[in-house]
DNA sequence: CGTCAACATAGAAGAATGTCGAAACAAGGG
DNA sequence: CCCTTGTTTCGACATTCTTCTATGTTGACG
């Protein structure tokens, strides 16, 4: 149930793989890891269901408790899970009747620092011409 | 050509907005505003374009720059720079002829912050797999 | 073993998205 | 004024996404 994790942002402790948004050209291959991740973020839906997962006392929650939270069906529910799941920006684990999911924080660390621009370089303003060809 | 930044995510300087992602659930209203800036970055193409811009020397890039470096046509990627402008990460002006496109790094920053979790609090890890392992 | 509850999966309908070619718009130069 | 170049907008189409209902799977309990 732990094995869905994406190629290269994933818990490899890879650092060298995440040069940065903002620093450099994105190569093309890792565009596409990235987006994958970014996608599973574009819904109203799923980034309610993370912050209620990752801001819960504890560090997991009940799929019960989440469900009922959304005016939509369950298996729309467990879709929107999976797809979290599969961006690598949760997990899950079954304990009798009840799963429990909760926050792999390094994916959202990694993406935090992926958005953060170097504090060195604050990003000149446009100054008129572009300069180079 | 600059009017057109998301609602509660722009510049307006307001800090309570965003209490972060991963400390509370989130508001609804609010989960879909963010969702669309999210949305705008979970494309290949999209995350490429953002890069080229951002990490461009002189902090613009002309669109006839752009292009050229995608097998896609040059409406496609007007159409791509434009739902990046909506989303309120970058901004574009016109001189001549040519179109120059440049980073909205409050919004960049913005995300960073609501992706990152307060220090204080490590986020107790659960009995399964990941924590700190 | 049978039944019930909690979740996940499968398949389908409708909406949204990515892409293109054609056409419109803007600016510069004969 | 017309023509050329750079860029955006418009319509159309294929693909993907969101959501549903129906069904399958897993574990608890008599």
């Amino acid at each position: 149930m732990s094995k869905q994790g994406l190629a290269g942002l994933g818990q490899d402790g890879v650092d060298d793989c995440c040069p940065g948004l903002l620093t450099a050209p994105l190569d093309e291959a890792w565009s596409v890891e990235l987006a994958k991740v970014f996608k599973a973020l574009g819904d109203p839906i799923r980034l309610r269901l993370l912050s209620m997962i990752a801001s819960r006392a504890g560090g997991e929650v009940c799929v019960c408790d989440l469900t009922p939270a959304f005016d939509l069906s369950q298996p729309t529910i467990s879709h929107h899970l999976k797809l979290l799941r599969q961006a690598g920006l949760i997990d899950c684990e079954r304990r009798g009747t009840w799963v429990y999911y909760w926050l792999l924080p390094e994916m959202t660390d990694r993406l935090a620092g992926i958005l953060t621009r170097p504090a060195g370089r604050p990003l000149p303003e446009p100054a008129g011409t572009a300069g180079d060809a």
